[in-house]
DNA sequence: GAGATGCTTCGGCTACGGTCGAAGTATGGA
DNA sequence: TCCATACTTCGACCGTAGCCGAAGCATCTC
């Protein structure tokens, strides 16, 4: 039949257990060098010179060279959505790790997913914006209002630089481990730059995760305060 | 590092070619048999009784044993999802199949992603809706209107029944080969199921296209006519 | 009951892809 | 200039996953 694009491949490329963690691991945003992605991915460096240059000609990763260095990123937005969305798939499927780990709730806390917010303070952070009315949440698509556009102002995120880009400003990312939708787009972008601009948080060294400071986690808890009455319609049913 | 919900599993579950074929044939929606699948799959019956193993413990795919014929369908409308979303990750990135094929105009033209319409004839069925002011549609999202319910009364469409379900009313879902969104949920799926009901279109046999007569597709076009000046604002440039 | 059809299981073959050691190339620093 | 570091290429090894032929169940038809 062999009707439409060819998955296998991309099916394949991400079918790799080292290519996986090291693309699970760029999900993260920040670039890392051939030699990290080797550790990531548990193999040696020539082999993990390998599956590089295997991402690399599909499409997937995007290398670029400083110094004696290489380092490796995502392609593209698409790329880091497509891996959290076969996380998700993943995870309502029972596919877990073995191991839950002891950094395993810090994840479900708070991580990066590419360049924004994901996990359970990504969650409520939308959560608490739909319920002020800074954005809009109308089926599975996202909008600023007029008042948001205010509110942010007024933490000091220029939207209007937001919105000459190309990129949207407002998308929704399904989290995989709270199975509801956080912020992404340029604005989800910018709140956690903001976040790590005011000191309330920072990303850890080797892991996805982003651990708030005593002060900064009061910070981020008053400015999204968690309203009972949300819950009740955002709620989506595990199946 | 092992950070998150196993992704290399399902990778490796798609990333295998005949395994593939079988998920894009069953996108088509309609439940197929084993040797039916072994077909699309190049292969012979054994090993396709394999796969298709696999992807039942994957929890890919629901087998429905009728007389001696097992019939499998894509587990849940989320498999749909994931294989589209890869599909039109994949086209984006160029790995298309080597043969274009005289089934690949029609493929294009008009075609059901797992029960609602997609292709040409799907994107503009949704931008007329959204012109018409019948569906909203806010960022990615997509909401019915007030109007939109009468509408769709008028054609002869229960919204009322469609609301009592679970599944959400409408939902976006992005088109591979046109690139921009087409209707999902369970309003995609009445209008296409009204469509054949009318006999305006009818599927084929061993393919995912769509087939509209001579007449459904008069009835078709006056009914959700392009208007230019829509297509400015909703326009994706192709990266 | 006999035969045909649909599918699964078993066993063995094969090939491809992942893996690493060793050697080779580039870049940086002393 | 010389060495260390970062990475790639080469070559060889090996395991696994895909593949099919043959045989074994199950179900329908006559």
């Amino acid at each position: 039949m062999k009707e439409g694009p060819d998955i296998a491949q991309i099916g394949a490329l991400i079918g790799d257990p080292a290519r996986a963690n090291m693309l699970a691991a760029l999900t993260g945003g920040k670039a890392l060098t051939a030699t990290e992605l080797a550790a990531v991915g548990g193999i040696t460096l020539q082999t993990a010179s390998a599956h590089l240059a295997k991402l690399e000609a599909g499409g997937l990763l995007l290398p670029r060279k400083q110094g004696r260095h290489r380092y490796f990123t995502l392609a593209d937005e698409t790329v880091a959505r497509l891996i959290e969305s076969m996380m998700g798939f993943a995870a309502s499927r029972g596919h877990l790790r073995h191991q839950p780990g002891p950094k395993e709730p810090a994840l479900r806390k708070a991580r990066i997913c590419y360049d924004h917010l994901a996990g359970d303070y990504g969650v409520r952070m939308l959560d608490s914006l739909v319920a002020k009315g800074a954005i809009d949440a109308v089926g599975d698509g996202l909008a600023l209002t007029a008042k948001g556009e205010e509110t942010f102002q007024c933490i000091g995120i220029n939207v209007a630089d937001l919105k000459a880009s190309r990129r949207p400003l407002c998308r929704s990312c399904l989290d995989w481990s709270e199975r509801r939708a956080h912020l992404a787009g340029s604005l989800g972008k910018a709140l956690l730059a903001s976040f790590f601009d005011k000191g309330w948080a920072r990303r850890t060294a080797g892991s996805r995760s982003v651990i708030f400071s005593p002060d900064g986690e009061r910070q981020f808890l008053a400015l999204f305060p968690v309203e009972a009455l949300v819950f009740a319609h955002v709620f989506v049913p595990k199946p």
